[in-house]
DNA sequence: ACCTGACCTCGTCT
DNA sequence: AAGACGAGGTCAG
């Protein structure tokens, strides 16, 4: 019988940056974290108690860590970033939030999805105040599908303001349910977001991942791409230019086949991995 | 069906 | 010091 406490472990550091997130930093020896209508506060020595609820889901320490690594180890490459960041955790974030940050993500940088996402919690999100430091929430669906484009725009999101408005309306309308999402397979509900104005197969990967229980899914960015295609050439043939959307699928198809159904654990340890290797740090 | 270019903004780099 | 460049993609033609 395994300790099921020794599985109440993360290390805050290279699960924070490994790009799953944007609205964290730390301050002094603490990590402060947006998720939805709650800050997130850890220290890097965190004990988890059994009560700590909400933090425990975000950490995903429901998962089967043992049975994962497992899974995931018969891959080299993996088993290698396994070793290095045993604490890596995926992150089971509020839904609504990871759409929209993901939506703000394409074609940018992650200095900029951060400032820009911290301009819209400042414009539209309820400020709070812990350790005597400010904080701004998210904003509800609510909040940005009532915003006007101009004021979205002045948080620094170009032309990505009126996708940000049009996806917030359709979670107010109920056209997007992420409750509904998360019971339905992966393949359906990629189908539901891929109709979202912004939304294409790599942010709807990211959020069927981060948010909505889809641990099969695999997004595939060019970080991602040059990864497949340095390490696993003769396992998926990548054509490295932006790929077609019959190309992803295909792709994906291949990667479910070879990593299983826990692959987008593995991508975690990969880009971690492989950013790294490039020196890249984001906070 | 595939391919190509345009796209807001803001670090960085010259 | 101003201007070019490109960054975790997506959409339209």
């Amino acid at each position: 019988m395994s300790d099921l406490s020794k599985n109440f472990k993360v290390n805050l550091e290279p699960t924070i940056n490994s790009g799953q997130v944007f609205l964290w930093e730390k301050i002094g020896k603490k990590w402060y974290g947006i998720d939805g209508d709650r800050v997130l506060v850890f220290d890097n020595e965190q004990k988890f108690e059994k009560n700590m609820k909400y933090e425990s889901s975000f950490f995903r320490f429901d998962d089967n860590l043992l049975e994962i690594s497992k899974e995931l180890g018969k891959d080299k490459n993996v088993k290698n970033a396994l070793k290095l960041y045993p604490d890596l955790r995926l992150t089971r974030q509020n839904p609504f939030q990871c759409y929209v940050s993901f939506i703000a993500s394409s074609n940018s940088n992650i200095p900029n999805i951060k400032l820009r996402l911290k301009n819209l919690c400042k414009m539209f999100g309820k400020r709070t105040t812990i350790d005597n430091l400010d904080f701004f929430l998210f904003p509800s669906a609510h909040d940005l599908a009532n915003a006007t484009m101009s004021d979205i725009r002045k948080c620094g999101f170009g032309y990505r303001a009126k996708a940000i408005k049009s996806a917030s309306i359709s979670v107010v309308n109920g056209e997007i349910n992420f409750e509904e999402l998360k019971k339905i397979d992966y393949h359906k509900a990629k189908e539901k977001l891929l109709k979202i104005f912004g939304i294409g197969n790599k942010v709807a990967d990211c959020v069927l991942l981060f948010s909505l229980e889809k641990l099969e899914s695999f997004p595939l960015d060019r970080w991602m791409l040059r990864i497949l295609q340095k390490y696993y050439s003769k396992k998926f043939q990548i054509s490295t230019k932006t790929i077609t959307e019959k190309t992803y699928d295909r792709l994906h198809e291949n990667i479910i086949e070879y990593f299983g159904c826990y692959a987008g654990y593995a991508q975690q340890f990969l880009f971690k991995l492989e950013r790294d290797l490039y020196g890249k740090k984001w906070l």
